[in-house]
RNA sequence: GCGAGGGUGGCGGAAUUGGCAGACGCGCUAGCCUUAGGAGCUAGUGCCUUCGGGCGUGCGGGUUCGAAUCCCGCCCUUCGCACCA
């Protein structure tokens, strides 16, 4: 640990300190947004000013910071501004608790952040900094939401809304997870209210389709939106309830019309009063009431088993006629499509089992895209020659006690229903399911293809079994039979069977030919469902930025004119949870319209919103006239690189995305997506300690290996968690910087793994890093005076061959390390490599006669590369080996092409698969192909390995191997 | 259940286009230096071995001269969505 660190090691404190203002006092992560050419913005996610930051965070910003100094090196414009998310509750939370505003507990945190920024060497351009809580900003917030109310795109309206009485708000939709508050786990009640909407819905499809042009975001992040967005293609279709009512459904699967044998509402569905036969009212009213409560009840526990109530109304089906019964079920939403199904059993799965529970009829109607078929004939029913008529029909089957099953195919199946037909006990029937579902009794055989002779079949079958017969369909009597198990339902696109004239129409054309019929029939008509709802914006708190609204007896709903924006926040006391409609005096107002008395909207929006448009207002965060100069932005944007957590993979990113099109539209802006290419960091997890008594421990009161806690004794839980202060398991990179310096945090936690992966911060990791450093530092330091003068390059052509290999591994290290950060992403393995430059450039030094010119070339070159990794100890080296510029007005080195070749390979040999020797040749036999297999063959160990065996073939690839195959 | 990742030494991980598996680091072992070592330096470190070699990238098959990498079938695991009709 930090204070337990001896030895001699190089004074990182005074030189991190030395150069901590260094770089911002030169200006040289300031940016000029005029500049047109060669710009390049990279942007982290900005945070929300919690308080403190850890090295988990760290690793989103030292990555930036990285990023943003290579570029500086290329010369490039580079704009890498940071800001605040500044509103929100746990502000709110804080100048409750201190009876403070919360500016006072965001600002302070600010300054915290900032002065962490500072010590880990991260640089931004201060002069941009913006708060999208600060009036200023949130001024063009409220700009924003009156463009789009004047779009269209925003609307008010009263819904149920999931309100959380915790947060005594309501949430987005998005922000409930799991049933629960993603805040605070509270289950959010169900509320009627009327909120404003941004209407993202009218932009779901392309917001779906310009997915496609993200090439450069990880196809994680877009299938998690493309989820999310859900597209289906079905259609509505009209049913009539026996009232006259129209019942609407929406319907993926058209093609199995026929097979809808009931209907399903959502229990708060319109018609359910309407439909309502009294005796069925009670249970009706129940139902409802446990369905309103189940978000608290239900939803978590995992088992789902279907309820339901039938309303005692019924409706027809507009295909076939048949009147089906209408249900009531909490497992149809109000909210998707148009809160009520139809129910087809056989091919939907929920369906299938709400009416195996409740004995709703079950007609299959599309046919199984195999050819399985199997028969089961009851002990009871098999009569004496069933067994030679079978071997006749080439069917295989197997006795069992309970009776005889048969495994047929679509070719052999009437064979074999003929044979069982005649070969029935005379009070016996037999069963059929898979390619056709048939009853086959000793006079007729009875397809289950509706809902007639489903009850023929029914009744036929109780007549036979006498008393104890309770089943309700014939599908419950099929599903009995265990065997029958994975042949009862299907879900896939087949053939239409008992579907009137419909019948036969392969799987491929079946839906689209249903929808043109049900639209020439006028009973129906394609349509495409999102699950994307309408943004919810409106928010019941204090902190956040007004909703720039007035309602006006005469004139009814203004928008606050653009003119008079922004509507700030009124100065208040925080004496408790509130929001702006508590505060005398703010909602009077007057119309802007007619001068009359008028009130303000009281709800303030979704911080979300604030974050929608912020990239935007980096690029002229100070001009008081425009949210932002279209002609820079368009400059600017899209970003070349935006980084941040995966948490923001939906919300967040769907949000941007959206805004950025509908400033498009109103023509704001010209380009489409925001964030050309985007990177998502993963978590920095540490080890987390348990005591089933104590709770959860800090790691510095458990010793290492410790699995009993340190205070009872108890056995403890270990596990490693993201750093979370409940679960004290947060590294402070205080400690760290105290003990090994910025640079070493910087360079562990870009060394600890590939940056998009979750991983563990562990001490003895960070130690290897700081040893690392300590060695260059020595080696560098301790061959100052043999470096030839600044500017002087190694000549190949001089150099021994310890020499030219080093010189070789120079330039391949500067163009792997330049690859690794600029395309792959890949900060590890390029760390990886400058370690191996250094100890073969270590090795060298140690050597007789190291030449003096390319130890400076090798020694600049080491220095630059890794400079973004560790600004300070690298600044510090550059000045010591006598440089006069700082490391950011000197170019990012280039490689020599030359220097990638080798004059010498090394090609492995395989015999059969097995490496047996390797060669050495010059490139020029390496790249041929005879030369290569003659030099493979003349080599001793191979021959002696050819001696005992025949070569068959020999496969040299050019500048890899040689594979012999012998036999 | 659906979707997307991942599974490689004692550990974190590397292998970029199907071509020498285990780069780099941690840890460990031995030695040197040292009053001392949780510092530094040197060497070693996938497993087995009769020292010839054999085995080895979650498991079982396949394609190929050649597979961690491609194909088929499983298992485990992380994340997201989750009764979306």
């Amino acid at each position: 640990m930090a204070q337990d660190r001896t030895g001699d090691v190089y004074d990182f404190s005074a030189i991190e300190a030395r150069w901590r203002d260094f770089w911002s006092e030169r200006g040289f992560f300031q940016t000029d947004t005029s500049a047109r050419e060669g710009t390049y913005y990279y942007l982290n996610m900005f945070p929300y000013p919690s308080g403190y930051l850890h090295v988990g965070h760290g690793r989103n910003y030292i990555i930036g910071d990285l990023i943003t100094r290579v570029k500086i090196m290329r010369g490039l414009h580079v704009l890498n501004p940071m800001g605040w998310d500044a509103f929100g509750l746990p502000a709110e939370n804080a100048a409750i608790e201190n009876e403070t505003h919360p500016w006072t507990f965001t600002q302070k945190n600010i300054e915290t952040a900032k002065e962490q920024f500072r010590i880990w060497g991260v640089q931004f351009d201060w002069d941009r900094e913006i708060a999208t809580c600060l009036p200023d900003y949130y001024k063009w917030t409220q700009w924003l939401f009156v463009q789009l109310y004047k779009a269209g795109l925003a609307y008010k309206k009263k819904a149920t809304v999931n309100f959380c009485p915790t947060c005594d708000t309501v949430l987005a939709n998005e922000q409930v997870v799991g049933g629960l508050c993603e805040r605070c786990d509270t289950p959010p009640e169900p509320r009627d209210l009327e909120q404003w909407f941004f209407k993202i819905t009218d932009y779901a499809q392309r917001l779906l389709d310009d997915l496609n042009t993200l090439e450069k975001w990880p196809d994680n992040v877009v299938k998690m939106q493309e989820n999310w967005i859900g597209r289906s293609e079905g259609a509505e279709v009209v049913f009539t309830a026996e009232t006259g009512d129209p019942i609407t459904v929406y319907t993926t699967r058209p093609d199995t019309l026929w097979g809808a044998t009931f209907m399903v509402l959502a229990p708060e569905h319109p018609l359910v009063d309407v439909l309502a036969t009294p005796e069925q009212e009670d249970a009706i009213a129940q139902y409802r009431d446990r369905a309103a409560r189940a978000s608290e009840i239900d939803r978590l526990s995992t088992d789902r088993e279907k309820t339901g109530v039938f309303t005692g109304g019924y409706a027809l089906n507009p295909v076939n006629g048949e009147k089906v019964p209408v249900w009531i079920a909490d497992y149809v939403m109000m909210t998707y499509g148009t809160g009520a199904i139809m129910a087809v059993p056989a091919h939907d799965e929920r369906d299938f089992e709400f009416a195996i529970k409740f004995g709703l009829p079950i007609i299959p109607v599309i046919d199984r895209t195999d050819d399985v078929a199997k028969a089961f004939i009851p002990a009871s029913a098999i009569g004496d020659g069933l067994a030679l008529a079978l071997d006749q029909s080439e069917a295989s089957y197997r006795r069992s006690d309970a009776g005889l099953l048969v495994l047929a195919t679509r070719s052999n199946l009437d064979a074999v229903i003929s044979a069982i037909g005649e070969n029935l006990s005379s009070n016996g029937y037999a069963m059929v399911a898979g390619a056709r579902f048939a009853f086959i009794f000793p006079d007729a055989t009875i397809d289950l293809n509706s809902t007639a002779s489903d009850r023929e079949i029914l009744s036929r079958c109780s007549l036979l079994s006498g008393a104890d017969f309770s089943a309700k369909t014939a599908m419950e009597l099929l599903q009995d039979i265990a065997p029958f198990a994975d042949v009862l339902f299907h879900a896939d696109y087949g053939v239409m069977v008992n579907s009137g004239d419909f019948t036969g129409t392969p799987g491929d054309r079946a839906k689209a030919d249903v929808i043109a019929w049900l639209e020439s029939k006028g009973i129906g008509k394609g349509t495409i469902n999102f699950r994307l709802h309408d943004w919810l914006i409106s928010r019941q708190r204090y902190w956040g930025a007004p909703i720039p609204m007035i309602y006006c007896e005469t004139c009814g709903q203004v928008p606050v004119p653009e003119d008079q924006l922004p509507v700030l926040l009124p100065e208040t006391e925080f004496i408790g949870k509130m929001g702006l409609g508590d505060i005398p005096g703010f909602q009077d107002t007057t119309c802007p319209t007619c001068g009359g008395p008028a009130r303000r909207d009281t709800d303030t929006m979704d911080t979300f919103v604030d974050s929608s448009w912020y990239f935007l207002r980096f690029i002229n965060p100070q001009d008081a006239a425009q949210a932002f100069s279209k002609d820079d932005v368009n400059h600017w944007l899209p970003i070349d690189q935006y980084v941040g957590g995966v948490e923001h993979a939906i919300l967040h990113l769907l949000y941007a995305r959206f805004i950025t099109k509908a400033l498009h539209d109103m023509g704001h802006v010209d380009f489409i997506e925001p964030f050309a290419r985007l990177f998502t960091q993963g978590m920095v997890c540490h080890a987390a300690y348990k005591c089933p008594e104590h709770g959860w421990l800090y790691p510095t009161d458990v010793s290492a290996g410790d699995t009993e806690c340190p205070k009872c004794g108890k056995p403890l839980e270990t596990s490693s968690f993201k750093m979370s202060k409940s679960k004290r398991n947060v590294v402070d990179p205080k400690d760290i910087v105290e003990a090994y310096g910025a640079d070493t945090e910087r360079l562990y936690t870009m060394f600890m793994g590939p940056p998009d992966r979750d991983i563990d911060w562990t001490d003895e990791g960070i130690r290897g890093a700081f040893r690392f450093l300590n060695r260059v530092w020595r080696l560098i330091v301790e061959n100052v005076d043999r470096l030839a003068p600044v500017g002087e390059a190694a000549a190949p052509s001089s150099l021994d061959e310890a020499g030219a290999t080093v010189w070789r591994r120079v330039h391949r290290t500067i163009k792997k390390v330049t690859e690794d950060i600029e395309e792959r992403f890949s900060f590890n393995t390029a760390v990886a490599a400058i370690m191996e430059l250094f100890n073969e450039l270590s090795t060298y030094a140690a050597m007789g006669n190291p030449d003096p010119a390319l130890l400076r070339e090798a020694v600049d070159a080491l220095i630059l590369i890794l400079s973004p990794f560790t600004p300070f100890v690298c600044e510090e080296l550059w000045q010591r080996t006598g440089h006069a510029v700082s490391i950011l007005e000197q170019a990012w080195p280039s490689f020599v092409e030359a220097a990638l070749e080798e004059d010498t390979v090394e090609v492995p040999v395989q015999v059969n698969g097995k490496l047996r020797a390797r060669i050495t040749v010059s490139a020029a036999d390496a790249a041929d192909p005879a030369a290569l297999e003659a030099a493979a063959l003349a080599n001793a160990r191979i021959q002696e390995v050819l001696a005992e065996v025949e070569l068959v073939k020999a496969i040299p690839i050019p500048g890899k191997m040689v594979s012999l195959v012998v036999k």
